[in-house]
DNA sequence: AATCCAAACCAATACTGAATTGGTTGGAGA
DNA sequence: TCTCCAACCAATTCAGTATTGGTTTGGATT
């Protein structure tokens, strides 16, 4: 073997790919053949296709994933929607500040779209969440209520944000549970500061509800940074 | 069995019902046990625990699904983990009002979190905007100029948001590419935009910060608008 | 000494078939 | 008519197995 060839044995194989890719029949979803088979079927060894399509996809040609496959094209786009990956990277203050940037501009946007409907159906939460026998009621209706506003909003991005966050929040939240089975007590902070946003988005006044949102999301985390630092309660 | 017993029947199963609801001890994720041992456990058939259970859900304390369970609580919502899903419900204008909602606010929260090393990197990417020598250049540095102030804001959930966002921007857009393979012209509207932004970053003001990105975004949706009623450009 | 290769191993994902579960139907019986 | 029971249905879950890209190891080649 002359010193060219050994020189582009690797560069040799990429092509040799790129003559595969270009000719092959793949299926539907661009999914191509296992390392194992191909490597075989090019007749190079595994760990040389490995560095060809290390290349090939350092050019952004293909993309892999342990045990999905390769597949040519640009890595579909679920990107991190993946709620587990990035709970793990993150941490339940993170998750409040986000929530206390993104949800007062939810508000101040609802209180421009909201329709009658919406501003009922927060005024239903709003009295099912005083009703709650349970925290465990309370936090559903709660959530709803939330939800009902982020819909309001009409923007369906926005919406999806808002369930992930949501989601998030649940995910990072998970196996703290309120240890308390009493229910909320009557004059509990979120009853009056939830008054507060319906009241502004059904005034149509923007400015209020986002900062009456922004007001009850701080007064959510000083509780949940108080419990943090004083566990037990 | 008696006269009373009988005539009272589904709602006497009701207030058992709502009893066993009341007094058991549920798993964490509100799941009660299978229709058919619960019958068993209450001494009730089956057909009148369902019709028991029909009341309740109608109620809204609980909520069934087949093959998964019946759970107490209200139905959680459907969070579109799937971002083609959720492209496939909007359209541009839409995407482009969330980001007109969501970015100004991640700028604003740079401008107080931003590192040099992450105002540094802006300027980078602004200039290479200024350098670049195609369109789609221009877009990938454009992009990462983005990218580097939602990292700025060092929030994690939010970053991961920023993405969503972004994904989706391209899901919809997708397939509208910018035909014309000419670079931007040196006066293009978003230079001096970034440079905006980015000065304000850099300067702490985050009003300016948020006021810029704003602007900014504004200035896109006023392009994109004009070129969906004059399509070709 | 440096590479390369084949095999084994690892962890994430897909796949497959059985079991579970709410919903439905049909017949027996009161 | 109504209830009950059993069987059945379709959606979902679950557990075990097979695939698959990524990594390590030991030996062979140069």
């Amino acid at each position: 073997m002359t010193l060219i060839s050994e020189a582009g044995s690797e560069r040799g194989t990429v092509t040799q790919l790129r003559a595969y890719l270009a000719q092959a029949e793949l299926p539907e979803d661009g999914r191509l053949p296992p390392e194992r088979d191909l490597s075989e079927a090019l007749g190079v060894s595994r760990t040389e296709l490995r560095k060809a399509l290390g290349t090939l996809e350092a050019e952004g040609q293909i993309w892999r994933h342990v045990g999905k496959g390769t597949f040519v094209g640009s890595r579909p786009i679920d990107t991190f929607a993946d709620l587990t990956a990035l709970a793990k990277r993150t941490n339940p203050a993170e998750v409040m500040r986000a929530r206390l940037i993104i949800e007062p501009e939810i508000a101040r946007a609802a209180a421009l779209t909201a329709t009658p409907m919406h501003i009922a159906e927060m005024r239903t939460c709003q009295a099912r969440t005083r009703e709650a026998a349970t925290w465990r009621q309370y936090e559903n209706w709660d959530n709803r209520l939330h939800r009902t506003i982020a819909e309001a909003a009409q923007n369906t991005p926005l919406l999806g944000i808002f369930d992930t966050l949501n989601a998030l929040r649940r995910a990072v939240t998970w196996g703290r549970l309120r240890s308390t089975p009493v229910k909320p007590r009557p004059d509990h902070h979120s009853f009056t500061e939830h008054d507060a946003i319906v009241d502004a988005i059904a005034n149509r006044d923007m400015n209020g509800a986002a900062a009456a949102m922004r007001a009850h999301l701080q007064t959510v985390e000083r509780n949940l940074l108080d419990r943090q630092s004083a566990p037990g309660e």
